[in-house]
RNA sequence: GCCCACGUAGCUCAGUCGGUAGAGCGCGUCCUUGGUAAGGACGAGGUCACCGGUUCAAAUCCGGUCGUGGGCUCCA
């Protein structure tokens, strides 16, 4: 007999809870069960409301029900059968969910013990094949994800061939909270935000803004040298350009309300097209001087519910790394591949190399010429190719004006987090009436696209922590070196040692606490710096710092050389 | 926004039955001047998130507000 595969385990799993609870909450009103990427839930209706104690109790009961390889029982009964059945026992939510399945279709249910579920299927044949289940968590779902509906009470779990394999996951659960970049950087004093500042606004610290200025001088440098232009643009604009971009139509609810200055109003931006839009209409364009590629770390303000709201993942303040592409339909091509390539150098430079490509194509709604939707869309999908990357299609996932590009890269312990956006746009050229003049002297309407590599820097920054643990490489570190005297008597050299590295473009500090080595070691570790240069009699004497890297003690070294070590790191991106 | 949980010193957390606030780390001063993951002594820090209620008395009980966290929906 083969193992079952763990999806069907862990749906089986969702149906020893439903057990559980029928038997603990005899009021107990049953949605839907289903495995999950990393588990199980089921959404549940009753007057109890759940506490983190009663999950134990719960688990207590699905772990008898384990215990006693109780068989599940496929039945296949009539749609009025099952309407009966699931009327009899009040399950509201079941009969709705039976007006789901279209007529014609087989209705089966699932019976394990006293529970009988309406269920597709398939399961395992009996409930010791689930060889270990864990409750997680408990949390409101709104009934089918409307929030006009009622909400239901949803519990999550965890279900594994093993035990072994759960405490895998459990330990895995564990790193990423060790790795949370809300914990790291409150440690190293990266960020924070204020409560009279308001939600989801950042306050970036000193040692925060070393990290994003790195980031942001390389992104900047990268992107001259890739033929972009940077712009700035102001944080608000009148309530015309608005209209005229058709955001106060579409994007109102996440744009903030407006202020009134000169009796006129102003809306602080929720995007930065608009105003590059502005400078492109500036003067008559001619195709000699496209492709226009117009680069920005604009600062964009979006409501965002509260409850959404999570660290620098989640903000209603943030810096996109942006970018709008103008182009000739004969260049969109090139660009686009461009972008890709030039984004996936960007991925490698920060540490990532594991990434998949998503295409959103045109939805049943949508502005712009087929034709156009068509070209963009083979230009997408020549440039995925062209890079060689693994590639979903979301079939009528496009935003309505146009289709797009998502990348997902993979992180230090396996997580993907979607970053790069690279959008067409037929709407805006419309809007603005965008223009450049031919060979042939007429005007036409440029390609337009928008993209974000990084996506922005808060939620960028965020990945970066958890990514590296805050263990950033060298050439990101909010501190490169620390220089640590053995005692208070080697201050003058550690002060050498200091002003010889920081002329040469090393971030560093000198520890003068009053501390044994041992502790400043310590601390040095704990702020997880790249490397420590102590320094006491001997190297005085002799010119050298005792380097220590996150590798531990690696001996001394004359201090010209040291320095050039350093900067050799840096320069080359480690 | 909605459901649930949480909010005590800069951080991590104690605080019993309602009786007026504690520890460790960090911070400051002094002593120690040291050789690779915590030297020692003393000291300063709190309107117990905020507002209101119950009570002789509230960190503790009740209500509201704000914030944070786990989810739902959407997305950078």
């Amino acid at each position: 007999m083969s193992a079952p595969d763990l999806n069907t385990v862990r749906h089986s799993a969702a149906h020893v809870l439903a057990a559980a609870l029928q038997s603990l909450y005899p009021d107990v009103k049953f949605d839907i069960g289903p495995a999950t990427a990393e588990g199980f839930y089921y959404d549940i209706d009753m007057a109890h409301r759940l506490t983190p104690e009663d999950l134990k109790a719960i688990e207590k009961e699905m772990k008898k029900t384990l215990g006693r390889r109780l068989p599940f029982e496929r039945l296949e009964w009539s749609r009025q059968e099952a309407h009966d059945f699931f009327a009899s026992r009040g399950q509201g939510y079941k009969l709705e969910r039976l007006g789901d399945i279209p007529e014609g279709e087989v209705i089966s249910v699932y019976r394990c013990g006293d529970f009988t579920d309406l269920c597709r299927g398939p399961h395992v044949e009996h409930s010791g094949q689930i060889g270990a289940v864990k409750l997680l968590s408990i949390a409101g779902s709104y009934f089918r994800g409307d929030e006009k509906n009622p909400m239901l009470q949803r519990v999550y779990g965890t279900a594994f061939h093993s035990r072994e394999d759960l405490d895998a996951y459990l330990q895995a659960i564990e790193e990423a909270r060790r790795r949370d970049h809300r914990k790291i950087a409150a440690e190293m004093e990266l960020f924070s935000t204020h409560e009279d500042v308001g939600p989801g606004l950042v306050c970036w610290h000193p040692r925060g803004a070393r990290v994003r200025h790195a980031i942001e001088s390389f992104w900047k440098d990268m992107h001259y040298a890739h033929g972009y232009e940077l712009l700035y643009t102001p944080h608000i604009g009148r309530a015309r350009l608005w209209e005229t971009s058709g955001h106060l139509d579409f994007y109102r609810e996440s744009m903030y309300s407006a202020m009134e200055i000169d009796e006129n109003d102003y809306y602080v931006k929720p995007m930065n097209c608009p105003f590059h839009i502005q400078i492109y209409q500036n003067r008559p364009r001619s195709y000699r001087e496209l492709p226009l590629r117009w680069a920005e770390l604009g600062t964009v303000y979006r409501y965002e519910k509260a409850g959404v709201l999570h660290g620098l993942l989640r903000v209603r303040g943030f810096t996109q790394d942006d970018a709008h592409i103008i182009c000739t339909p004969e260049q969109i091509e090139s660009e686009i591949t461009e972008v890709l390539r030039f984004s996936l150098s960007l991925w490698k430079a920060f540490g990532f190399s594991d990434i998949k490509a998503y295409l959103a194509t045109r939805p049943a709604k949508a502005v712009g010429e087929p034709a156009r939707w068509e070209q963009a869309l083979q230009s997408l999908e020549k440039a995925v190719k062209a890079c060689g990357l693994a590639c979903e299609v979301d079939a009528g996932g496009g935003a309505f004006y146009g289709p797009k590009i998502d990348l997902k890269i993979k992180d230090a312990i396996g997580r993907e987090w979607q970053t790069t956006t690279i959008q067409f746009d037929f709407n805006l050229p419309e809007r603005f009436d965008m223009t450049y003049v031919g060979a042939d002297g007429q005007r036409h309407r440029p390609y337009m696209v928008h993209r974000a590599l990084l996506g922005s820097l808060e939620r960028f920054f965020g990945i970066l922590v958890e990514h590296y643990a805050g263990a950033f490489p060298t050439w990101l570190a909010p501190e490169q070196v620390r220089v640590l005297p053995i005692s208070e008597q080697y201050s003058a050299y550690a002060g050498d040692v200091a002003r010889a590295l920081r002329s040469a473009g090393v971030r560093v500090e000198v520890d003068e606490a009053a501390d044994p080595i041992g502790g400043k070691i310590r601390r040095a570790r704990q702020q997880r710096l790249p490397y420590m240069a102590i320094v006491g009699e001997r190297e005085a004497a002799d010119g050298t710092v005792a380097v220590r890297s996150r590798a531990g003690e690696e001996g001394a070294l004359p201090l010209a050389d040291f320095v050039q070590r350093v900067r050799e790191e840096i320069a080359a991106r480690r």
